[in-house]
DNA sequence: CTGAAAGCGCTTACAG
DNA sequence: CTGAAAGCGCTTACAG
């Protein structure tokens, strides 16, 4: 029966009930309160001046008849929309779906509203040339990355764009991103002070800020305690190609001295993977290989890895994402801020601690 | 330094180039191509009639000039805005990014947007209220309840509603859902046929139909197997409530034989919190206590779990709530279906395999 | 504080 | 197929 679906239609509705098919608008409210149009108008702008009365008034009215303002119609006479895009891919990651809720929940108690785009892939010209078609007051853009011919559009439309969790090269663009550098360094202290001795690296996506700056990050660490990565591979990301890249690393080597003795994985997201993997080789974590990732979702947390890693801390990044947005919208400038945000390394069960 | 931020302020921008702040609207392109304006819009508009070589001329002053038609313009002078609202809590529930992804990437491939809102709260009303001002084309519900005023207002209003993974006892709005209560005796029958005696139920929230249909489903299931539910706690869809909730089923009786022998969860990401528990108590499963989940979210596969689950087909879920919504678009009539999907037992290794 | 009126940028009968 | 024009429902100078 799989595909099947049972259809359970209902009997056609009651004849509708007499409502007008015509919306309620400023113009009838206007006319139950005796009060022109441009008076219901101010009561709903914040800071309009009214008198008292005359709000008074106006709000009875709109009680009366359920009137709520057009959104759509004041954002063309306004230029305001109130809503901001938010562009991500990779959802399987939990990282992302923390970031949504987190930032919607941020930006509803601003008053804004999200409009989301999931994209897999490069192809985001064309969705943020639709997207500035509504009018977005801003753009947070946590996946992929813009070409320089649109980032010169956008902000020649004096949209304010923030990158999230990401830089770039260009620096002709806000971005927030967690103190990557520092993360992987951290890593490689820790991992050094634990008394390890052939660290390898599970790369994310070799294109990306975050997996270049946490790898840098790492061989300046390994570097100043006299070691070096002793092997690589790439997981892009993804927790298929990471399970794979464990086995790259490791399936030879099961038996021997030889292999690694720890692993950092460039996101938590892939050392899940790693850690399956590993164990399905028959190795212990952490007595047989010590791993590190690296953002803290949830599910590092969770009993069956426990997993010692680098915490994006999330709120302060999306807190400088909208204060960064709503600075330049109350200003009404563009402006271009890198905002680097700290980590903290979360030492749970599975990396072997440093022994002093 | 933690919660710190370093700030890297770059230098303002060299002066803007001279883009002129007005946008470029229909009647800009009219100019140039030397139309009228509808000429413009009609090019723009699927279906419109115009001649070949006025579409031509048309495309052509549009790509000189970078015109985009202004979405909220139009919105509010066709009165469609092509937004979908999509209301969710729990994204902690991966079952919801997943949702979310998909959903999005759907309504996206048939030129539709989707703005977010993610609500924790009951308070769903006035959410729904401030989206209706954003004129959104229809609505999708994949959290909490609808009071029936708001729902006769938006049905009123003709704003097409689905109900998406829940019920409503009133059958007055359309509902898309897993055939809950078949996967519930579908449980039920698996651990009867595995042997087992004693089968506990971890409850999700009691006030929800996919809980009441799950659990309805298992007692049935295990009647008709002259069975009956051994013991059962709640843990609301959370994570750590159902951590709770396993402690309160098991942890007096880790050494009794009069424990339970297997445990349906109400969805997967409780099951994770309960397996994780219940090996922190030093049960094993499945040796111990077989454990299946609902929902089959991707963290089930993972080796750490590797759990058995009833899968939800998230991806013909959501084609019937989008061929629903787009239906009511197309026929400009608000209808009720209740849609039933079907699931399907997946079994891995956390529960005893019937022995046959 | 208030009202009349122009304007935001489209769509859509209507007449040709 | 095409253009002139009304209208969608607001905001916002402007004058009082």
């Amino acid at each position: 029966m799989d595909g099947v679906m049972i259809m359970t239609p209902i009997p056609p509705r009651p004849p509708a009930p007499p409502v007008s098919k015509h919306n309620v608008t400023s113009i009838d409210v206007a006319r139950l309160a005796e009060v022109s149009q441009s008076a219901v108008s101010r009561t709903f702008t914040p800071g309009a001046s009214v008198a008292p009365d005359t709000r008074a008034r106006v709000l009875e009215a709109a009680r009366k008849l359920g009137y709520r303002p057009n959104a759509i119609a004041s954002t063309l006479s306004s230029r305001r929309s109130r809503m901001i895009a938010v562009v991500l891919s990779n959802m399987q990651n939990q990282f992302y779906p923390v970031v949504v809720e987190t930032l919607s929940q941020r930006l509803q108690k601003d008053g804004y509203h999200v409009l989301l785009f999931i994209t897999e892939t490069e192809d985001a010209d064309e969705l943020l040339l639709e997207l500035m078609r509504y009018q977005v007051d801003g753009i947070v853009m946590a996946s992929t990355h813009l070409s320089s011919g649109l980032a010169q559009q956008i902000a020649d439309a004096r949209i304010p764009v923030v990158m999230f969790n990401r830089t770039s090269s260009k620096g002709s663009i806000s971005t927030v991103s967690s103190d990557n550098f520092g993360g992987g360094r951290a890593v490689a202290y820790f991992l050094a002070a634990g008394g390890h001795q052939r660290v390898a690296y599970l790369a994310g996506a070799e294109d990306s800020s975050t997996n270049q700056d946490r790898e840098s990050g790492l061989c300046a660490g390994l570097a100043e305690r006299g070691l070096r990565v002793f092997a690589r591979a790439v997981g892009n990301y993804e927790f298929e190609r990471a399970a794979h890249a464990t086995r790259e690393l490791f399936g030879g080597l099961v038996a021997s001295a030889d292999r690694p003795d720890a692993l950092f994985v460039a996101s938590d997201h892939m050392a899940f993977a790693a850690i399956d993997t590993l164990r399905a080789l028959g190795l212990r974590v952490p007595e047989d290989v010590s791993l590190v990732g690296f953002d803290d979702v949830p599910q590092a947390a969770w009993g069956a890895y426990s997993l010692t890693t680098i915490a994006q801390n999330a709120v302060s990044m999306i807190e400088a994402t909208v204060g960064m947005l709503l600075q330049q919208l109350a200003d009404d400038a563009v402006t271009r801020d890198h905002v680097v945000v700290p980590i903290r390394l979360v030492s749970r069960t599975s990396a072997r601690l440093p022994s002093s």
